[in-house]
DNA sequence: AAAGATTGAGGTTTCAATCTTT
DNA sequence: AAAGATTGAAACCTCAATCTTT
């Protein structure tokens, strides 16, 4: 008996392991991403901003625009309202440089490490609740091929 | 001799497993869609028109919103207004269903077929490009690992 | 001219509130 | 009242053009 598709639904061919590869990680990425956002969200911060918190938390000398820019883990062309609204709300402070007047470090704040703090182990949490369940061996399998992924032609 | 940081970072506790994978993951999928997020640009999609046309290409019947959603890669909260820009450019057409008039059923146009007949083999490509290197083997570990993340609390 | 950052304009996303039909 | 879809307002993202300093 020949395979038969479900009603309405027009049978098309395999799909590549490549593209239920691409499919699934672009999936997993939202499914996995979106709980962490909504709590961040009960801070008032996007995930982006909680990247740039982090990445200024790690180098207190601050950082140029083009630094945070190659740290983000999420690529992101318009730095600068990014850290406008960060600024805004004194989370963090910006000023030019003395050597290099074209250049614009910004540094985090005392409100910007708070907000850090408080958030610091839900983060946690929140990861463990969302891959804990794979146990440490999976969880560098999959760091592995993700690595492999990224080295890809693109 | 102890560990020392580089200059100006400040050393943290070693990330954990669990966010290391996160971090990898969200990384990995936002490297890899860039790609096909520019090829779908020269037909003027976004990632998320282009899922729902390839949706309601396999749905010759039409879908309700709802079903659309349920069915989309990455989670939408406003269908309505994508569905709006796909009508404007007549690439699908939609309309109230006879017995349940809450429900509007949207179905792929003539346009919206052509337009991802000229795309399928490009973004075959893309595919290729991007994660062939890994190799079945590998593409197959990877899409069940990513499962088994999607598995769990949340 | 080139590097670094900012601004303007348009489209998109998001939440919550609303409208319509069951 | 609940399900299904639409709308309003505000924040956000993206591209290209601009400004400033080297």
């Amino acid at each position: 008996m020949k395979p038969t598709a479900a009603p309405g639904r027009t049978p098309r061919r395999a799909p590549s392991a490549e593209e239920a590869a691409y499919l699934d990680l672009i999936r997993t990425a939202d499914l996995l991403s979106r709980p962490v956002a909504q709590l961040l969200k009960t801070v008032d911060l996007s995930p982006a901003q909680y990247n740039v918190l982090r990445i200024l938390r790690g180098s207190p000398d601050g950082l140029t625009c083009g630094e945070i820019a190659n740290r983000m883990i999420t690529r992101d062309p318009d730095i600068t309202r990014l850290l406008d609204r960060l600024e805004k709300r004194r989370l963090i402070a910006r000023g030019r440089d003395g050597k290099d007047r074209r250049v614009v470090l910004a540094r985090i704040g005392p409100g910007g490490l708070d907000v850090l703090a408080s958030l610091d182990q839900p983060v946690r949490d929140a990861h463990r609740r969302l891959l804990g369940h794979l146990g440490e061996e999976r969880l560098r399998a999959l760091a592995g091929l993700l690595a492999a992924c990224r080295g890809g032609e693109d």
